[in-house]
DNA sequence: AAAAAAC
């Protein structure tokens, strides 16, 4: 192995003191240079230092604490059978059933030439089907809290050799909803072990709180904390009332040309109708939330990596460390209601290097999220407002109303009645309404369009500015102008 | 104020 004692090229990943077969691993998966978090975390976990690391999404995270604990616990794989042989001496934990299947393929292919065993346990599925592969020992174990007590507790496992804890989106593990699963687990864990936190994102506050679950850790900090990813063009757009978001948005994917997106919303709820009002307007949309099962779940997820799905309508389930690849855009649907939740959402594009894109629609009720969310990530956004015509005739029709009335507020969410009002009920008039919705508009040569980013009136000073790229694109035609632009263009003509 | 995570 080289030492990378004088180093003029780039880094590569044989710079780290790594197995020769999980080397070869890598450069199967094609990688050859680590990311900066990779390069600054791997040794420091390989020299069995407790580490909480930081970077922007998409950058590596994951293989930044998977391989050198790989190489860390290879000397203690054994080839023997016996279950005793294979204690559990890595543990990754996850917030979301979805990114514990993610992080343990990932696991897999890293260790896919060394005898390291791993397994993945999350609920939702059936647990018998689990309990094989833990009796029968796993040197790494990756898991959702719930269902690894649920193992615990039956005695299919046992966590008594654990050397390494890794807490994936750290500070998700560490709110007030995982932190009982997660102090009864810490609690059989050995004092003695090496802890690893990683998120692309800390408050102040989980920051703190980490520093009592780990021994003099060294912080890895690759960017400005909880920065956005500099390949993301992020753009707000503002309507006057929540009415008007379900139009908004079907302009803004016909309009912006959006053909793969993740959509996020607020609530379970929210999810379900509106991939229902999309699926109406045509739209290749699927959602995937926590009221549906497992298999429903996994199911959609896949369809939306092989571009089966094009637009996937999610809950915050979907909003952290999920790696699809090349997904180009993301669209906050609901503002999330913690500015740290922007950071995730809108990283599930841009990943790798690649270019991702980033619309968020706010109300004026939204005024404190949006403000939040310019705080933590030192920004600031001009939203761009999208305004409905003044008068009622010329109004565009939204698909909202052709499909059925608006629900009130405070009616009771009208999920048993969206069931059975699918499309092939539709009216023929609401079918004619509907297709001017379907109208592909081609706007490639407006300006506004191809040239996405509106620059704010900045209180920032230019060395700060410089840091945000996108900042310094300047809007040749004024702030009110694509306003206009768009109005004009979104209105379905009357023929 | 909501989502997620065990049965």
């Amino acid at each position: 192995m080289t030492q990378n004692a004088v180093h003029s090229a780039a880094p590569h990943f044989s710079d780290f003191n790594l197995d020769a077969r999980i080397l070869r691993a890598i450069e199967e998966s094609g990688y050859t240079t680590p990311t900066p978090i990779q390069s600054q975390a791997i040794p420091v976990v390989l020299s069995g230092q407790d580490v909480m690391g930081s970077a922007q999404t998409g950058t590596g995270k994951t293989a930044s604490f998977v391989l050198p604990i790989l190489q860390n616990i290879l000397p203690l794989a054994s080839t023997s059978t016996s279950p005793a042989r294979h204690p559990v001496r890595a543990l990754v934990l996850c917030p979301t059933r979805e990114l514990a299947v993610q992080v343990a393929d990932n696991a897999q292919k890293y260790a896919k030439h060394t005898p390291i065993r791993s397994a993945v346990v999350f609920g939702g599925m059936d647990i018998k089907s689990q309990t094989p592969a833990l009796r029968a020992g796993v040197e790494l174990l990756i898991a959702t809290p719930g269902r690894l007590l649920d193992h615990l507790e039956s005695g299919n496992v046992s966590l008594g050799q654990v050397n390494y804890l890794v807490l994936d989106e750290a500070d998700r593990m560490l709110d007030m909803g995982f932190l009982p699963d997660l102090q009864r687990i810490l609690n059989v864990l050995p004092k003695q072990r090496q802890t690893l936190l990683f998120s692309a994102t800390f408050s102040p506050e989980i920051r703190k709180l980490a520093e009592s679950y780990q021994k003099n850790p060294i912080t890895i900090e690759t960017a400005q904390r909880n920065a956005t990813s500099q390949n993301i063009t992020q753009t707000v757009y503002s309507v006057s009332d929540k009415m008007q978001k379900r139009s908004a948005l079907v302009q803004l994917i016909r309009e912006q040309h959006v053909e793969q997106a993740m959509i996020f919303v607020n609530t379970k709820i929210e999810a379900r109708e509106l991939t229902r009002f999309l699926q109406r307007a045509k739209i290749n949309a699927q959602s995937i939330h926590g009221d549906q099962s497992q298999t429903e779940r996994l199911a959609t997820l896949e369809g939306f990596k092989k571009n089966e799905v094009l637009i996937l309508v999610a809950t915050d389930v979907a909003a952290r460390g999920l790696d699809i690849s090349l997904m180009p855009c993301v669209i906050n649907f609901d503002l999330p209601y913690n500015a740290e939740d922007y950071v995730h959402r809108i990283g599930r594009t841009g990943r790798a290097g690649s270019q991702g894109r980033a619309l968020s629609i706010a109300t004026p009720h939204d005024d404190r999220l949006l403000a939040a969310i310019c705080k933590l990530t030192k920004q600031a956004f001009t939203a761009i407002p999208l305004e409905p015509t003044p008068s009622r005739e010329e109004r565009p029709r939204s698909a909202e109303r052709t499909a059925r009335p608006p629900r009130a507020e405070g009616e009771a969410p009208r999920v048993r009645n969206n069931e059975r009002s699918a499309p092939h009920r539709r009216s023929a008039v609401e079918e004619q309404e509907l297709s001017h919705l379907r109208r592909k508009v081609n706007l490639s040569s407006d300006p506004f369009f191809t040239q996405p980013y509106q620059p704010s009136p900045s209180t920032m000073s230019d060395a700060e500015k410089s840091k945000h790229s996108t900042w310094a694109r300047p809007n040749k035609q004024g702030q009110n102008a694509p306003v206009a632009a768009l109005f004009k263009l979104g209105k379905p003509s009357k023929r």
